[in-house]
DNA sequence: ATCTTGTTCTGGTAAGACCAGTACGATGAC
DNA sequence: GTCATCGTACTGGTCTTACCAGAACAAGAT
């Protein structure tokens, strides 16, 4: 049973190789139907199960869906895909979000130089709006990281770059757990809410004067100073005077 | 057979549900063997399958490791198994290589920030090591943009940051062939050869002087040489005789 | 032309079997 | 008693066969 060609790997990965590589190619693409469990069977040379246990993988990674009676089509891969591995990835290893900010950090530093010479005037409303609604929501933790987020979306949005949205979204689906969460420091420094709406106005007033070098240089003191209020909870400081009531984070 | 508990799901669902909550409670740990798929097969009262379509399905997701004849352990995850959903979401926009390559650079320039706070002298050796071997493979588009790529490989890899090193190789996979093409035009210009030895050499020594400011701008100036380069290629110059040769691309 | 009815194809699942190594306890030699 | 050896039970990896239920589609009846 081993006649269709390159044996040596296990017959799972076989048929994810098999499978990723019409994939990569494009020959197989999002919205097409791929064939049947049984064809993929007979052309690789693998059992019924051991497909079907490739395709759920690939159902995992949100690549594909696998739709009762109907055939197994190639989706547009989208960040919701990651929800269970990033809801159970950080069960078992919380760091795994500093890990995953830094990568945040990366692509929003690239997607505020592209804003700066791509952004069009429907993206400095959108943002404005987005700065309003944080000076608006900046004493409720949930409205408040949400809209903190908007902004941080739309910045992404202005830069026009498919890849650096999509990464953007995927690392959100993570982050918005720990932002929220972060976002409750605020309570415990007055400080904080005017970093929140200045950083966020300098970082709009450099896209606004599509000065992309200023515009990533406060946008990475933005996050270092965010970085800094986190610290400096952990260690139990806070500059206001009910600050021991929060302590044991 | 549907004895235990909670049915109305799919089987899968069932056996994913039942490891995810043991898993989210702590009842299953890092390193921790989760019991014989026998067992839950029975435990759960579905088919072998069934079962190892939801173990290859966390497997996939870097939740577990299957090891064979041993049995399924709870893996410590991180960012890298996610390879395989960014490797396959960048694939279906490939047509947008230029965007995709906004992305490394993005990557690229986070990493080599944090590459000058975290380097050890290995990875300087590294880098050294790779900036050699660009000087000696100059001349080969082959072997020349391998050893280019090594070198920004290296880069990454001393940020010793899991998910951006995951991004990065995700979109090495997809930039290999473009990157191949590119220097192609190393001969048609003769002086992208000084560009590629110095401009690295640059970059190498801002991160050994760990100065992060330094190192990202060479490293941004660095790419955006390399697509002027590209743009007088498209147009048909050259600063050799020969120019036009090579001249359709 | 429309409705009905199959047949056929799809994924979903079960059950049973075999292989090839591993782990570990029992057995043997020393 | 200690240590090496050997079985055996158990593990994951795979294949095979079989059945179900719903979707699709084409052919026939109205």
């Amino acid at each position: 049973m081993e006649s269709s060609g390159a044996d040596s790997a296990s017959g799972f990965e076989r048929v994810l190789a098999y499978l990723r590589e019409r994939l990569l190619d494009g020959t197989l693409k999002p919205g097409e139907r791929l064939m049947a469990e049984r064809e993929l069977v007979r052309q690789l040379g693998v059992s019924r199960p051991i497909v079907r246990e490739a395709l759920r993988a690939l159902h995992m990674l949100g690549i594909v869906e696998i739709r009762d009676r109907i055939g197994t089509v190639v989706k547009r891969p989208d960040a919701s895909a990651l929800k269970d591995f990033f809801t159970l990835a950080l069960a078992q290893q919380a760091d795994l979000i500093d890990d995953v900010m830094e990568a945040r950090i990366a692509i929003e530093c690239q997607a505020v130089r592209l804003a700066c010479e791509r952004a069009t005037i429907a993206d400095f409303e959108k943002l404005q709006r987005a700065l309003i609604r944080i000076g608006e929501t900046i004493d409720d933790a949930d409205t408040g990281s949400a809209a903190d987020f908007d902004f941080h979306r739309a910045i992404v949005l202005a830069a026009r770059s498919p890849t650096l949205a999509m990464l953007h979204e995927s690392m959100a689906t993570l982050l918005a757990i720990s932002h929220r969460n972060r976002r409750l420091l605020v309570q415990r420094f007055d400080s904080m809410k005017s970093y929140l709406v200045d950083d966020h106005k300098r970082v709009f007033d450099a896209i606004v004067k599509r000065d992309p070098d200023r515009a990533e240089v406060t946008l990475r003191r933005h996050f270092a100073i965010g970085d800094e209020y986190r610290r400096r909870a952990v260690i139990g400081e806070g500059d206001r005077a009910d600050a021991r009531t929060a302590q044991s984070e």
